[in-house]
DNA sequence: TTGACTTGATACCATATGGTGTTATATTAA
DNA sequence: TTAATATAACACCATATGGTATCAAGTCAA
């Protein structure tokens, strides 16, 4: 049974990791451009990120001392596409819906 | 920051609570039907079925001495379009794509 | 009623995880 | 060269996690 990209499930399953992601998403950012903007120290954001890495969700290119971190969406809309294996099951609550409605009228 | 519905992110983060909403997704099932399908012990997968019932994708009924596991697909969908505000960058992809290949052609 | 079945609850174990602090290395700029 | 900067690499800690084994309790059927 394909379960999916676990690499990208995993770095997905913590909020600081997320809120890394959408702030990659406005623009590249090195490690302690990151890690200025969250409590934890430079270390704790230095593993998320190589989490991220491992997942693929994002890359990282050296630039002289500078690791620069950039956003691989690819991962990401794997993960979405995944989930819409479910989708056939949202379609299916929406036709419900639909004709508890149409049920609805026709007693009235 | 919005980083999403955490408890539905935390349970699908396992490859055997994604495998579980599959099966789920098919038909409702016991805990013992559900781990009669897996090589681990029921308490194992009675703790997975909470962390999914924790994460709200998946709802419970007792049924006699059987409790009987629903899958409910709110809380993956909520997922799916949290992870939809990463889908503006896939079509500046598709753009950037688009005109490699347009800029390819006029080389031609 | 009695025994078999399904689950809940608990204790326990090994490992993973998120976090800190320190030290070492490489790069930049004065 | 030297000092400051950015990161890497460890060692370490507390807690979470996935898993097991065991026992108690509710439920069904003979």
């Amino acid at each position: 049974m394909n379960v999916g990209p676990q690499g990208a499930f995993r770095a997905l399953s913590d909020p600081t990791r997320r809120s890394i992601l959408m702030l990659l998403s406005e623009q590249d950012m090195s490690i302690g451009e990151v890690a200025a903007r969250f409590d934890v120290t430079r270390g704790a954001i230095q593993k998320h990120l190589s989490v991220l890495q491992d997942g693929e969700l994002i890359s990282v290119r050296t630039v002289g001392r500078e690791r620069i971190n950039h956003l691989e969406p690819d991962s990401i809309r794997a993960v979405s596409e995944w989930l819409g294996y479910f989708s056939r099951y949202w379609d299916q609550r929406l036709t419900s819906l639909k004709h508890a409605i149409e049920n609805e009228k026709e007693e009235k």
